[in-house]
RNA sequence: GCCGGCGUGGCGGAAUUGGCAGACGCGCUGGACUCAAAAUCCAGUGAUCGCAAGAUCGUGUGGGUUCGAUCCCCUCCGCCGGCACCA
């Protein structure tokens, strides 16, 4: 006989729970006017990051956040609220399209196996998703919605008096075209000729694409953009009222890199040109514009055709050449020390009057500020560098506070050297100066933002077409009834490598009238992504992205954030977390949504690493499959374990040791309720018997019942099992077992492992009155703290701080008590010999603290 | 370079308005059961010294505050994550 006896029947039961939830369909949710809602229960929407779909199966690590949320689902169905916890794929992406440009399969037959494959996995570990709210986002009936909202942002405008988007027609301008918040645009983008086509900046890691790490170079391209940075300001400052960690939000903080400081205007000295031209830079430090001894423009800045002379022309035109051919990678490489250029040009200082050389240099970027600055060497780092590799003139302004030298100070001292500023403060002087600028008509204040607007096409098959045609080179959206714009057959997938999309090939497809012509771009994955958690609420509706009264209920509450709570892991900090919030301000600003915010709460998981402590990968060989866990120790071993390693949000590693130890707990628990008789099969333990537990029991049981609602609260799964086990380790030798504490282990422990807990449920149900049948229709148990009331307390004494002894007295004695008890005690005599006490601390309940020399 | 997080037994980890460090699990050691093994149950398990009672040391390093510090402050070291010429 090969195959091992398992310690508890779990490859009986826990199939045949899992059916039974299916069959009875225990876990759908119905929504508000819908049979079986109940009004009088408040609504939990707790969320999941869905996951894309891949050929290789889940990992370990997709269950350690599902089985977070679904414990916590569980736990508040049993507290009864209307828990809205659903699944579903985000299944656009580039592996389906590289194995169709292999082998000729369309991506949704991939898509589709792969889809399977996942669900039947997901449906292994007894997650309580209500599948009747599943969906893809490669489902025509769902990117018929995907295609709608682009419509929406493409007809709205953000409207700066209001502060918010709006309909396109509230524009009072004549071209609209110019403030869309989704525009067509010829920028320097990043090409990816090894993915055959753009990325967006957050999709481009240390000059590489983030997916499969192909080199990225700039290059102007036609393309569609998303106007993310007018939501700049509202994305940063309306994360204070969301519930996230806070090194999530600071890292969004970051990308949107929000400083404040002036925009100043420099005339262009001895202009031989016809008409008052400027140049304008960004600062964050007014207050040194008298430091400022040259000027920098970007390689590409539009003015250095304007100031350049005839004899620099030669070295301009060349430096900006080897510019253009640097890639994002060689640039960040040559950071180290500076290049650049004299145009020849000079510019006058607005604050001296003085006259100053314009240079050229790639360390400043056209993309932020105005792609120019001014140059203060004697305080800014980079400034300085530069300076000193071509010699020009370093001036202080400001004096350090300190005794550190003034040149190469960068932090906030005392202006000097500066007439009109002279011995204020840096804050004070930042303000009189744009002040005096301000005055004269040649600088205001002015914040700028790191983000970028938002690089929304790429030049792939497998993603959402734009709702777009071009007639006459202009683009016009399609109408509504238009929708779903579905993408043509293809027998070749592959990218041309210009840079012409694949759907150049339909050429069927593209010719949409006479006259026009369809967009061949398609959206980046992201999009579906950014609004699936609406598409939730309603997953069926083909009347409208989300029904009115659905999104009002689930996406509702006090907060500004409408999902109660949202994991997955931290990979999506910027991207994901950034965009969809964006689309939701942009709908919500429209009227279609009640809250500003989608998710209030979000909790990232931690990595879980290979035994060997590293990251699991195919090519280490450490990578662990759900499946072959599944198969040895069951489904709920496998979920106790993956919360039982360690804190949620910690990384961690994989031990199958570990998985073991967990089993044991779970077949101990089963022994404890059910014995094998000679025949070898299990029934019911003669120890259980309906008799009240006694006080030490009760005492633990309520003890257990804090412990586990407290922890499921904060997340704290680890040590709400630890506190089970402690409690079956008190009852693995009671000669009798109360049937009612036994009941309230497996309420306990149900969330955790839901089919052991059904089982035995129902087995004592069989024997046992007095409950409902079904543990899922059972509530959470409240704990009693009369019981947890502790008559007496150890108290600890200490000499000097060191543990000495311990006595046992009265809950709340008084401090002249203990302290007398204490000094009683015949080992702390001992210590103290001829010692003579200085003093007496008393911690009430606690502690007594003799402290003596 | 800048920003953020973390550092506790052989291992995963627990403990915080500053009050018995090491819960729970793994591993290991011994015992019971067994012809034997597996499984299960019981006991022990931070280090050093000691037959023992017990003593000393101990939460990355060094210092500080305190009757008392894993917890608060300063210094340094290491690991992980993010950003990276952002003016």
């Amino acid at each position: 006989m090969n195959e091992r006896r398992k310690p508890y029947p779990f490859d009986q039961f826990e199939p045949k729970w899992q059916r039974r939830w299916d069959e009875s369909q225990v876990f759908h949710t119905p929504n508000p006017g819908e049979g079986g809602f109940d009004p009088a229960r408040s609504k939990f929407y707790i969320l999941d990051m869905f996951p894309y779909p891949s050929g290789a199966g889940l990992h370990v690590g997709h269950p350690e956040g599902y089985t977070a949320t679904d414990i916590i689902a569980r736990y508040q169905r049993m507290r009864g609220r209307n828990v809205l916890h659903p699944m579903g794929w985000d299944a656009f992406g580039l592996p389906a399209e590289q194995y169709a440009i292999k082998s000729g399969q369309h991506p949704a037959v991939t898509t589709r196996e792969n889809v399977a494959k996942f669900k039947a996995q997901l449906k292994r570990i007894g997650f309580s998703y209500d599948w009747q709210r599943e969906v893809n986002t490669t489902d025509p009936h769902y990117y018929k919605w995907t295609q709608w909202i682009f419509l929406k942002i493409y007809n709205s405008w953000f409207n700066p008096e209001t502060n918010k988007a709006e309909p396109i027609s509230t524009y009072p301008g004549n071209n609209p075209d110019e403030v869309r918040l989704a525009y067509v645009a010829d920028v320097p983008v990043n090409w990816c000729a090894g993915l055959g086509t753009v990325l967006a900046n957050e999709e481009v890691i240390d000059g590489k694409s983030e997916i499969g790490g192909f080199p990225v170079v700039r290059r102007p391209m036609r393309q569609w953009m998303l106007r993310i940075t007018a939501y700049a300001e509202r994305l940063a400052s309306e994360l204070d009222e969301l519930d996230w960690p806070e090194g999530i939000k600071l890292l969004q903080r970051n990308w949107i890199g929000k400083s404040e400081g002036a925009e100043i205007d420099f005339e262009i000295a001895d202009c031989a040109l016809s008409g008052p031209e400027k140049i304008r830079v960004f600062t964050t430090r007014p207050d040194t514009l008298y430091g400022a001894t040259y000027m920098v423009l970007a390689p590409e800045h539009s003015l250095v055709d304007l100031i350049v002379t005839e004899e620099q022309w030669p070295a301009v035109r060349d430096y900006r050449e080897r510019t253009a051919r640097k890639s994002d990678l060689e640039r960040t490489e040559l950071s180290k020390h500076k290049t650049g250029v004299f145009t020849g040009g000079f510019a006058i200082n607005p604050a001296n009057g003085e006259k100053i050389p314009i240079w050229i240099a790639d360390y400043v970027l056209l993309g932020y500020g105005t792609g120019a600055i001014m140059g203060v060497p004697a305080h800014d780092a980079r400034d300085l560098e530069f300076a000193r590799t071509f010699e020009l003139p370093i001036v202080e302004v400001v004096q350090p506070q300190g005794d550190e030298p003034a040149i190469g100070f960068v932090g906030e001292g005392v202006a000097i050297n500066s007439p009109v500023i002279n011995g204020l403060k840096s804050a004070d002087a930042k303000k009189a100066l744009t002040e005096w600028l301000e005055g004269r008509g040649c600088g205001k204040q002015a914040i700028n933002y790191k983000l970028r607007d938002w690089l929304f096409s790429r030049q792939r098959y497998w993603g959402e077409p734009f709702p777009i045609v071009w007639e006459n080179g202009k683009h016009r959206a399609l109408e509504e009834r238009e929708l779903p714009v579905v993408p043509p057959e293809l027998a070749d997938y592959k990218p041309s490598g210009s840079g012409d999309p694949p759907l150049a090939k339909a050429t069927d497809w593209i010719r949409y009238s006479e006259k026009a012509t369809r967009e061949l771009n398609t959206m980046p994955q992201w999009a579906g992504s950014c609004w699936y958690y609406l598409r939730f609420c309603d997953p069926k509706n083909d009347e409208r992205f989300v029904g009115e009264e659905a999104e009002r209920y689930w996406m509702g509450g006090p907060k500004p954030g409408g999902i109660d709570l949202y994991v997955g892991g931290t990979e999506h900090a910027v991207l994901h977390l950034l965009y969809a919030r964006f689309w939701h301000k942009v709908l919500f600003d429209l009227g279609y949504l009640s809250k500003p915010e989608p998710f209030q709460r979000l909790v990232n998981q931690g990595i879980i690493l290979g035994e060997d402590n590293q990251k699991m990968s195919k090519s280490r060989g450490n990578v662990v499959n759900p499946d072959d866990v599944i198969d040895q120790h069951g489904a709920d071993a496998f979920r106790c374990y993956e919360m039982f390693m360690g804190p949620l949000e910690q990384m961690k590693p994989w031990s199958m040791r570990g998985v073991e130890g967990v089993a044991r707990f779970l077949a101990r628990v089963w022994r404890l309720m059910m014995t094998e008789n000679q025949a070898g099969n299990w029934e019911l333990s003669p120890r259980l018997q309906e008799i009240p537990p006694d006080k030490a029991q009760q005492k633990i049981v309520h003890a257990t019942i804090k412990k586990v609602t407290e922890d499921i609260e904060t997340l704290s799964f680890n040590t709400a099992i630890s506190q089970m086990m402690v409690l079956v380790n008190a009852f693995t030798n009671a000669p009798v077992l109360p049937v009612t504490a036994m009941r309230t282990l497996l309420v306990l422990l149900n969330p955790f492992a839901p089919h052991i807990t059904s089982e035995l449920w129902e087995k004592l149900g069989e024997n046992f009155q007095g409950a409902p049948l079904n543990i899922t229709e059972v509530g959470w148990p409240q704990h009693d703290d009369a019981l947890l009331a502790q008559q007496e307390v150890e108290i600890v004494v200490q000499i000097n701080g060191k543990v000495r002894d311990k006595f046992r007295a009265a809950m709340d004695a008084s401090e002249e008590t203990l302290k007398s008890s204490a000094r009683l005690l015949p080992k702390i005599q001992e210590h103290l010999g001829g010692k003579e006490i200085r003093k007496i601390v008393v911690v009430p309940n606690k502690i007594v603290n003799i402290v003596a020399n």
